[in-house]
RNA sequence: GGCCGCGUACCCAAGUGGCCUAAGGGAACGGAUUGCAAAUCCGUGAUUCGUGGGUUCAAAUCCCACCGCGGCCUCCA
C-alpha cells in the first residue's frame, strides 16, 4: 500500500517513496526550544510527527527520526532578526531566579540562573520526560541513541562548515556590521515553500525587523547567519568573531550532519514554513548543491484551546505537565492531540480529553477480553479494522478515520483467531501509542490522595456490608467533593480522578 | 497589501462530484444493571453540511461573492 502525505512544497498529496534504496526513510523534526516548558501545542506538532514516523513503521519502512532540541539562546524582541534584543536564556534566568526567591522552583531544581547551559539542560531534560510519558518514539530511542536529539550547542564547527561553504559558494556575505548574512537573491528558488517571494515579500510587515540592520543588508529579506557578539550569554570562537549561530542554520547544519544532503521528510510547525523552513531551503541546497533539501514538507496546523487562541493571558495555556498533575493520563492527552486532522486547526478542550479516555479505556478492556479468548480461527473484527486502519493512514494520516475502524470493531461480535486479533489490535496501537501509558502519573500530591481514597472505600464498604445506605452515599459524596470517581464492579470498587 | 488554511448535529470530528436521507466518539434521552448512583451493555440523533448566488442529469464536495475563525509575511509548534 503506498502512502500518501500532502507535501506544502508542491501544495499536493503525492506518494510516499524514500530516497534511499533499502526503504530507510529519513526525517528530520524541527523540535523543541528549551527556555520553558513546552505547551500542548508544541506537542501536538511533535506527536503529530511521531504518528506519522510510528504510521511509516506500520507501513513497513524503518525510520530514522531526528529531533533536535534548541539550546543556544535566541533573541525576544522585535528586531530579533538580526541579532537584537534580549537573549531568551537570559529571561528564563531571570525567571527562574525569580522562582527560586518566592519558593516555587520546582523541586530538584538545582540550577544556577546565571548558567545558560544549566537553563537549557535543566528545560531540555522536562521536555524529554514529558515527551517520554506522551510516547513520542524519538525521545525514547533517545536514551540509548542520544545523536538522535541533536543540540545545536554541540554542533557549533558543522555549521561554521556550512556557513564558509555559502561564502565560499557566493551565497553568503560579510555585511559591514560583521555580520554573515545569507543573500536570498542567490537562490532563486527562495520563497518556493512559502509562497513568500522575494517580489511578494513586503518588508517589515510583521513588525519585527529594525532599520538599523536593515541598512547593510544586500536585500531586506537576506537572514542571519553567524553574529559576532561578545557579550552573548552563549558564544563561540569563529572565523568571523566571537559570537553565535542564526537560527535557521542550526536545522540546516544537524540534519545535514545526521541524515545527509537531502532527505525524505521533514516536519514542523505551520508557523515555521515561513521564514525557518524557507531559510533551512536555502541554506541546504546551497551549500549541497543539490536542488532539493528535503523531499517532502509536513506541517501540522496550530491546536486552539476551547475555541480561541490559547494565550497565557486568557488562563487557557497549558503545558504537559499542567494537565499530568491534574491526573489527565498521558494516552487521553496523546490521543487528544492527535485525534484531528494534522492540517487542520484543532480544537483541545476538557471534554475532549474525557472523550478520549473513554474511547482508550473500552479500547483496554476489549485488548483484556481478548487475551483471555482462546476459541476460534480466520479473521475476525480486529484483523479487518486493522486493514481499514493502515488504508485511512496511508491517505494523507486520516487518523480519525482510522480510530472509527479500531471503534467500529470494539462494537462487533468477537470472532477470529484470538492471537491473530491481539497482534492486529496491536499493531494498530502500535501506532496510536495508548496501552502503555494510560495511568495517571504518580506524584507525592497523588499518593496522598490515594491514601485519603483509600480510607474513605474502606469506610464505604463497611457502612455497605451494613447496609446503611445514608452513611454509604455521604461517603461518596466525600469522594466526589475530592474529585474521584469510583467505579462498583464484581471484583470490588475501583476509582480515577475525575479530569 | 500579499500568501495559506478552515467553517459539517449540543460538543469533538470524518467525508472533497453520484455508494451521503453524511462515518466514528462524547454529551443528552430511553432500556438493562444497581440498595440508589456511577461505571458497563443495548437503543435513539443532521432530509442537512457558515450565508447568498452559479456550474452540473447529480454538490457538504467545483466556481463566485459575502460573513466568521486561524496561520505566515524575519520570536513562535
Amino acid at each position: 500500500m503506498t502512502m500518501r502525505l500532502y507535501n506544502t512544497l508542491t501544495k499536493s498529496i503525492e506518494n510516499f517513496s524514500p530516497i534511499a534504496p533499502d526503504g530507510t526513510v529519513t526525517f528530520y523534526s524541527c523540535g523543541p526550544t528549551v527556555y520553558d516548558d513546552a505547551h500542548i501545542g508544541n506537542f501536538r506538532s511533535f506527536l503529530n510527527a511521531d504518528i506519522l514516523r510510528r504510521a511509516l513503521e506500520l507501513h513497513g519502512f524503518r525510520v530514522k527520526h531526528v529531533m533536535n532540541i534548541t539550546d543556544v539562546g535566541h533573541m525576544t524582541e522585535d528586531d530579533a532578526a538580526d541579532g537584537g534584543g534580549e537573549d531568551k536564556m537570559a529571561v528564563a534566568g531571570r525567571r527562574i531566579a525569580e522562582a527560586k526567591k518566592s519558593g516555587k522552583l520546582p523541586a530538584g531544581a538545582e540550577i544556577d540562573p546565571a548558567d545558560p547551559y544549566a537553563i537549557a539542560s535543566f528545560y531540555a531534560d522536562r521536555f524529554l520526560e514529558d515527551a517520554r510519558y506522551l510516547g513520542l518514539q524519538v525521545a525514547i530511542e533517545e536514551r540509548t541513541h542520544p545523536e538522535l536529539m541533536p543540540r545545536p550547542t554541540r554542533c557549533v564547527p558543522q555549521m561554521i562548515a556550512l556557513v564558509e561553504q555559502l561564502i565560499e559558494r557566493g551565497h553568503a556575505y560579510v555585511a559591514k556590521d560583521g555580520v554573515v548574512y545569507f543573500s536570498v537573491e542567490s537562490f532563486s528558488a527562495y520563497g518556493r515553500l512559502s509562497g513568500n517571494t522575494l517580489d511578494k515579500l513586503r518588508e517589515g510587515e510583521g513588525g519585527r525587523i529594525s532599520a538599523e540592520h536593515q541598512a547593510v543588508k544586500r536585500h531586506p529579506a537576506d537572514f542571519m547567519l553567524w553574529k559576532p557578539d561578545p557579550t552573548h550569554l552563549m558564544r563561540w570562537p569563529s572565523p568571523w568573531g566571537e559570537g553565535y549561530p542564526g537560527w535557521h542554520l542550526e536545522c540546516s547544519a544537524m540534519a545535514r550532519m545526521l541524515l545527509g544532503d537531502e532527505i525524505d521528510l521533514h516536519s514542523g510547525g505551520e508557523d515555521n514554513i515561513f521564514p525557518h523552513h524557507e531559510c533551512e531551503v536555502a541554506q541546504s541546497c546551497c551549500a549541497s548543491g543539490r536542488p532539493a533539501f528535503a523531499r517532502m514538507w509536513f506541517h501540522t496546523r496550530h491546536l486552539q484551546v476551547e475555541g480561541e487562541k490559547m494565550s497565557k493571558s486568557k488562563g487557557n495555556f497549558f503545558t504537559a505537565r499542567d494537565l499530568f498533575a491534574k491526573g489527565v493520563t498521558p494516552a487521553a492527552l496523546r490521543l487528544e492531540l492527535v485525534r484531528t486532522h494534522y492540517r487542520t486547526n484543532s480544537n483541545f478542550t476538557l471534554q475532549g480529553l474525557r472523550d478520549c479516555q473513554r474511547m482508550i479505556d473500552r479500547w483496554s478492556s476489549a485488548r483484556t477480553s481478548l487475551a483471555a479468548r482462546s476459541a476460534g480461527t480466520g479473521a475476525g473484527p480486529f484483523q479487518r479494522a486493522l486493514i481499514e486502519f493502515k488504508e485511512a493512514l496511508a491517505d494523507d494520516l486520516n487518523v480519525a478515520r482510522a480510530i472509527a475502524a479500531l471503534n467500529t470493531a470494539i462494537t462487533e461480535d468477537a470472532a477470529g483467531d484470538p492471537v491473530a486479533e491481539l497482534a492486529a489490535l496491536d499493531a494498530m496501537n502500535s501506532v496510536l501509542g495508548v496501552f502503555e501509558r494510560n495511568e495517571a502519573l504518580q506524584s507525592a500530591a497523588a499518593d496522598d490522595l490515594a491514601s485519603k481514597v483509600e480510607a474513605l472505600l474502606e469506610r464505604r464498604r463497611a457502612a455497605r456490608a451494613a447496609k446503611d445506605w445514608a452513611e454509604s452515599d455521604r461517603v461518596r459524596d466525600e469522594l466526589t467533593a475530592l474529585g474521584v470517581r469510583i467505579k462498583d464492579g464484581p471484583q470490588g470498587t475501583t476509582w480515577e480522578r475525575a479530569v
